[in-house]
RNA sequence: GGGGGUGUAGCUCAGUUGGUUAGAGCGAUCGCCUGUCACGCGAUAGGUCGAGGGUUCGAGUCCCUUCACUCCCGCCA
């Protein structure tokens, strides 16, 4: 038995009384009964409430005690009355008489009250994360983030996997995020970046013969911040596999996050088997290639009924014509919907900053109409057909907009996620994974109008690599995937490009010659030529995981150690100032001095 | 880089149309209280109303500038 504890905070039972122990922990809380003094000490592991009467001689001197000292108690188990039982702890059948006690460590006035179910503002949250961390919502959250990772790493060995470490000092990369840069001592004038995933390297890894990689690996990006996205650093679970095709990716990571979600989460899983949609038809159907499949509503294209002749709705037409397009979204009978949910949209959407959403109610008297504001420009003939095309029934209310194809993309999108809150369609208690696949290879940037590279520039086209129509780079689709779970983006992987002649070409696509690809990837193009297997994988992103299974909205909720918004610790006062010696061995001066 | 929100006691917040001495709960300090588990009761202390400037007889409140935090857009293969 160690000196501190015989037992800790939510070990003592019933069958404990009449025995004596010491525990050791923090002053959760006190009430003060002036001869009688209740106080409970918490660690860790729960909370044990311990009592001690005036006529001990510590009585004094403990009532006086701040909250969040932490001290010992030597003392006797004793049974609580029946009355006086608390079903909340576990150790509630029980309490500590207390005789002796010693101060372990002292407190001062707390900046924030640790026993507390208030918010606090983050700033202070920050400063004082180790207080913050012993609030217990946040502590079980850091608890299961814990146990989640152990549970994966458990789950990818026994599904043959090995975690490898890759370096965290490495070269910067010409695409994708703005790296950190390292300035490098002894080359003067050179910078490492820090990685913003091991990519390139857990390639080299199945270059190397390895078969099955897989690391929780931070991950390093600076970009600005998002309520789900933490400046600076976050965690991957990284995973390669060689001799793949992409479904044999697919089958470990459903099998690894349907085990996780059931084990770590009450909630529901709506697809053990997650359905796969393409990119294109996401795009279509609901606005994104980040689905939210809990949402059954669907966007369909019915720019067609626009050209008809017996539609008058002239503002639409005009548009159409000059190639903008019409998405709608049908609700279920919503006939009796109030005149201002339908307006309640029509102006939201507005606030988004479109023009609108048109919207009518199908109803039949004797014949078809379309009562709303501007059910009038269509014919019965048109209706009908409206309604073939989109599945409305009678009763069913149609909401449409009319944009160019992005921005349409855009709030309809926007509108299915409003509609669907309005109408509570969506089921707080159920996860809904999906695969997004067949990414495009290239994009248009839109403001240069040259190609780029949509996703992974590592990415393998798909098709026979002899037959692939390079002319036409916009539709070549690549064997890159996401997973999605309840409109979040998990992960996004692919099967890789690993023929160097295929990899030259697509780079020259992009606009890189054939010198600068082996300058910039030099690592990886070099490794491709000397027996490359096929090979791919997948990232899933661990932090998000994490928020999922504890139903947090921030991304800091998750995080033991978080930085601001504006990427600094407010505790280590990160990033700071260094001195001249330091620069001066780095070969750095700065520009602007304070 | 841009847009929105917030900023008042250690913490969480209220503060009316601009009006005289800026409030509450929790916490702190002191006192009372032997069965609480958000214990209860009484008292006391605690304020650069984020900062600076302006309008006004008078500003927590109105105007301008600025700072901090946060959410979003851009950005994030």
């Amino acid at each position: 038995m160690n000196k501190y504890r015989s037992h800790n905070c939510n070990e003592l039972r019933k069958s404990d009384v009449g025995s004596k122990v010491f525990l050791s922990g923090w002053i959760n809380k006190k009430r003060d009964h002036g001869n009688l003094l209740f106080l409970d000490l918490r660690d860790n592991y729960g909370i044990t409430q311990c009592i001690i009467e005036k006529e001990n001689s510590k009585f004094d001197f403990l009532e006086k005690m701040q909250l969040e000292t932490v001290i010992k108690i030597e003392g006797k188990v004793v049974n609580r009355s029946s009355e006086t039982i608390n079903k909340d702890i576990e150790t509630g059948e029980i309490e500590v008489a207390i005789e002796k006690f010693e101060v372990l460590g002292t407190c001062k006035e707390l900046p924030l009250p640790v026993f507390s179910n208030q918010e606090y503002a983050e700033e202070i949250r920050l400063k004082y994360r180790f207080l913050d961390l012993r609030r217990k919502k946040i502590h079980e959250n850091i608890i299961l983030r814990s146990k989640v990772i152990s549970f994966i790493r458990s789950e990818m060995n026994k599904f043959g996997f090995l975690e490898y470490q890759t370096p965290i000092l490495t070269s910067s990369s010409p695409e994708g995020a703005r790296d950190f840069l390292v300035p490098s001592r002894l080359n003067p004038g050179k910078f490492y970046a820090l990685p913003q995933a091991p990519q390139q390297f857990k390639q080299l890894i199945m270059v190397s013969g390895f078969d099955k990689y897989f690391q929780i690996a931070p991950c390093f990006r600076d970009e600005d911040a998002r309520a789900d996205r933490s400046p600076g650093e976050f965690y991957q679970l990284d995973l390669e596999m060689s001799f793949v095709e992409q479904e044999d990716v697919f089958n470990v990571v459903e099998k690894l996050l349907v085990s996780t979600f059931k084990r770590f989460s009450k909630k529901k899983l709506m697809f053990d088997k997650f359905p796969k949609i393409s990119y294109a038809d996401s795009l279509l159907q609901y606005g994104s290639d980040k689905p939210d499949l809990r949402n059954p509503l669907i966007i369909k294209d019915i720019t067609e009924i626009f050209t008809r002749a017996d539609v008058s709705f002239d503002i639409f037409k005009k548009l159409v014509k000059s190639g903008s397009r019409v998405r709608c979204i049908i609700t279920k009978d919503t006939k009796d919907k109030p005149r201002s949910f339908f307006d309640g949209i029509d102006k939201w959407a507005k606030e988004q900053g479109a023009s609108g959403m048109a919207y009518f109610t199908f109803e039949k008297d004797k014949e078809i109409s379309g009562k709303g504001p501007v059910g009038k420009f269509f014919s019965k003939a048109a209706l009908l057909e409206l309604m073939k095309q989109t599945g409305a029934n009678v009763g069913d209310s149609i909401f449409f907009a009319c944009n160019k194809l992005k921005e349409l993309e855009r709030i309809t999108s926007l509108a299915r996620d409003k509609i669907a809150k309005e109408l509570d369609l969506i089921d707080d208690n159920t996860f809904a994974f999906c695969w997004v696949v067949d990414y495009p290879m290239f994009e248009e940037d839109e403001q240069t109008k040259k190609i780029k590279f949509s996703h992974n520039p590592f990415s393998m086209p798909q098709g026979d690599s002899d037959k692939i129509n390079f002319d036409k780079p916009l539709e070549i689709l690549a064997y890159q995937y996401d997973i999605v779970c309840n409109g979040i983006e998990l992960s996004s992987g692919a099967i890789r490009n690993h023929k160097p002649d295929l990899m030259y070409k697509l780079f020259s696509i992009a606009g890189y010659n054939q010198k600068q690809v082996d300058e910039k990837f030099s690592g990886m193009i070099n490794a491709l030529s000397f027996g490359a297997p096929p090979h791919g994988g997948i990232a899933p992103g661990i932090d998000r995981i994490v928020m999922l299974l504890a139903n947090e909205k921030n991304i800091r909720e998750v995080t033991m150690f978080p930085m601001n918004q504006n990427a600094q610790d407010l505790m280590m006062n990160a990033p700071s100032e260094v001195n001249d010696e330091q620069l001066k061995e780095l070969s750095l001066s700065l520009k602007t001095k304070k």
